[in-house]
DNA sequence: GCCGTTTTCGGCCCGACTGTTTTCAGTCG
């Protein structure tokens, strides 16, 4: 009897197997430099820009960086077998909810582990109960602070849905920290503040927002930020350092450095972990023990140890150790220390590179503003040309263009254009199409409308769901299309609300590659579709790439930082981006269509 | 468990804050 094949893991999955069995060899007490290995394996899965299945049938498993003999085989048993024995044997040995018990702030694997052998607890819900009714005080170490600490933490787990908050939402909020901490304090208490951690690398969700300053008082500016009205918990109150709880959960940490001590804790704070440690290992080599504030001697083949040096600058931090200046979005140890060695980093695509914008609405579907308010917007933001793409008709959830409207929107360009040029203007309209690529791989509006427009973008919104070779075709036949010039947010993802769909991203990049199709960075912070792994493998399988909007109005315009900055972490120049180039240079890439 | 521009064995980043302590472990980033 033919045995069943095994179920297929996306790299996701593969990656929250390798984090539990981290997490359960850190409540057992085990080796911690294996525990990292698990992790830094877990990580590393997480962030590939490949599917991990297709990496383990070429039998490269072992050329992943941080995945050797151990872990190579237990992927090899997951993707063969669907199941890891010494996975499950672990399971069998430590309940699920003791693991679960550690996301609880102020809960690590120690504690976790004295609750359950000593206490009996295998739960969260356990250990709340434990909390409230005195039990866990009668533990040694512990107290009722600490049954406290416990209950608030529960309470703070439980308050924020999820435990990462998407970059559109902390952006404005972590700038809008900076400035009512800034009016709390008599002018030039602070001489300097920047936002940092993943913020600062404009990853796509955010854990915590980290800020640093630099002040000569900073008692008084711990205890302003303790004090803002948005601080609905103090959850760390030092005298450099302090941590408040926002409403929505979202944690806050402040620290004031002197002014000297800027460049090493700006590029500490910023992170990522994993950069952080490669160059400390470099510092290391050269006889450095670098941490927040200085380059400390240690071993040194000239200097006595304890020698420090200051650096008021990142970029001199890292010219003293050899290195070029790591933009922060290329922190993550994937490559970035080898070129700041060999001063081969790429000039990375910045936001005032991009001259026009291939995909917008307008009320002929979806958009909230007019063509007119949208091209003046448009035209006032500096761009030099932006093509508006309304949806095809038949999407169901709006209304949306045909032949006809299309032929409506063609004449209000052709006068608007005329006005332009009438007016000295080189600034352009472009007319377009955001058509459905339907459930059956054909497209919303007939190959003869396509014809008679500028810029095709197509798009999936329906049938998301599909499974992985449907869906994948169904793709692949809009691109072969000789009208679609763009793919549109290509996974359809929606950030914390909804998984990207199936598709086999690895093939549609490489026949867009091939048939000279564009591949969008759908800039809008909910999308961030291509994503930045993505991206990076887009660029290297041949592809050129637009960053656009999608704006559905004029308030959206704003939205284009958040797609240059996934293109920066996806290593992208101005010349992978084909809206960084001029107008006609810009269609000469778009005629390219094969 | 991983890895090698000193190494295939012996390393593997560093400090602030807190609580329950009488000098430090746990947690976090």
């Amino acid at each position: 009897m033919p045995s069943a094949p095994p179920p297929r893991f996306n790299n996701y999955q593969v990656a929250e197997i390798f984090d539990a069995i981290g997490d359960m060899l850190l409540i057992l007490g085990d080796n911690r430099f294996k525990i990292i290995a698990y992790q830094n394996a877990a990580h590393t899965i997480e962030e590939l820009n490949r599917d991990i299945n297709s990496i383990h049938a070429a039998g490269e498993l072992r050329s992943i960086p941080g995945i050797g003999q151990a872990i190579g085989d237990k992927i090899d048993e997951l993707l063969t077998t669907g199941a890891i024995d010494y996975y499950t044997k672990l399971s069998a040995q430590v309940p699920i909810g003791v693991v679960e018990m550690m996301r609880v702030p102020d809960v690590g694997p120690k504690s976790a582990r004295r609750l359950w052998e000593e206490l009996n607890i295998t739960g969260v819900e356990e250990m709340k109960v434990a909390a409230q009714t005195g039990r866990i005080r009668t533990l040694k170490g512990f107290g009722v602070k600490s049954e406290e600490r416990i209950l608030k933490g529960i309470e703070l787990l439980a308050r924020r849905q999820d435990d990462r908050t998407p970059l559109g939402d902390a952006r404005p909020l972590a700038d809008g920290l900076v400035a009512d901490l800034l009016a709390a304090l008599p002018p030039h208490t602070i001489q300097k503040i920047e936002v940092a951690g993943s913020l600062r690398r404009w990853r796509e969700t955010i854990g915590d927002v980290d800020i640093l300053a630099v002040s000569q008082e900073p008692v008084a500016v711990m205890e302003a930020f303790r004090g803002l009205p948005q601080a609905v918990e103090i959850l760390g109150a030092g005298e450099r350092k302090s941590s408040i709880a926002l409403p929505s959960g979202m944690q806050v940490d402040l620290r004031v450095v002197e002014s000297r001590h800027w460049g090493p804790a700006l590029a500490y704070f910023t992170g990522s972990q994993a950069h952080n440690i490669a160059v400390r290992e470099m510092a290391q080599k050269q006889g450095w023990s670098l941490n927040e504030y200085a380059l400390t001697a240690q071993d040194h083949p000239q200097l006595p140890d304890g020698t420090e040096r200051y650096f008021e600058s990142e970029e001199e931090l890292y010219a003293f150790l050899g290195l070029g200046w790591v933009a922060p979005e290329l922190r993550e140890n994937s490559g970035e220390m080898q070129a700041a060695r060999q001063h081969s980093l790429p000039r990375l695509i910045e936001v005032g590179d991009i001259l026009g914008e291939l995909h917008s609405h307008t009320t002929f579907s979806d958009g909230k503003n007019s063509m007119e308010e949208m091209a003046a917007a448009a035209q006032a933001a500096g761009y030099r040309y932006w093509n508006v793409s309304d949806h095809s008709i038949g999407l169901g959830i709006t209304q949306g263009v045909d032949g006809e409207r299309l032929l409506e929107q063609r004449r209000i360009i052709d006068r608007l254009n005329h006005g332009y040029a009438e007016a000295g203007s080189d600034f352009r309209l472009l007319l377009g199409t955001e058509v459905e690529i339907l459930a059956d791989g054909s497209l919303g509006l007939p190959d003869a409308v396509l014809g008679g427009l500028d810029v095709v973008v197509a798009s999936i919104h329906t049938g998301l769901r599909q499974e992985r070779e449907k869906i994948t075709q169904r793709c692949l036949a809009a691109v072969r299309n000789p009208h679609v010039d763009i793919l549109g947010h290509p996974t359809g993802r929606l950030i914390g609300r909804r998984e990207p769909s199936e598709i086999d991203l690895e093939r549609v990049l490489q026949i867009a590659a091939e048939t000279g199709t564009i591949v969008e960075i759908n800039a809008n912070p909910a999308r961030l579709d291509l994503n930045a792994p993505y991206a990076r493998r887009a660029a290297e399988l041949g592809c050129k790439l637009v960053i656009n909007c999608d704006a559905h109005s004029v308030a959206e315009l704003a939205l284009l930082p958040y797609g240059v900055h996934t293109a920066r972490r996806g290593w992208l120049t101005p010349a992978d981006v084909i809206n960084t180039q001029p107008f006609d240079e810009m269609l000469k890439f778009l005629k390219d269509k094969r």
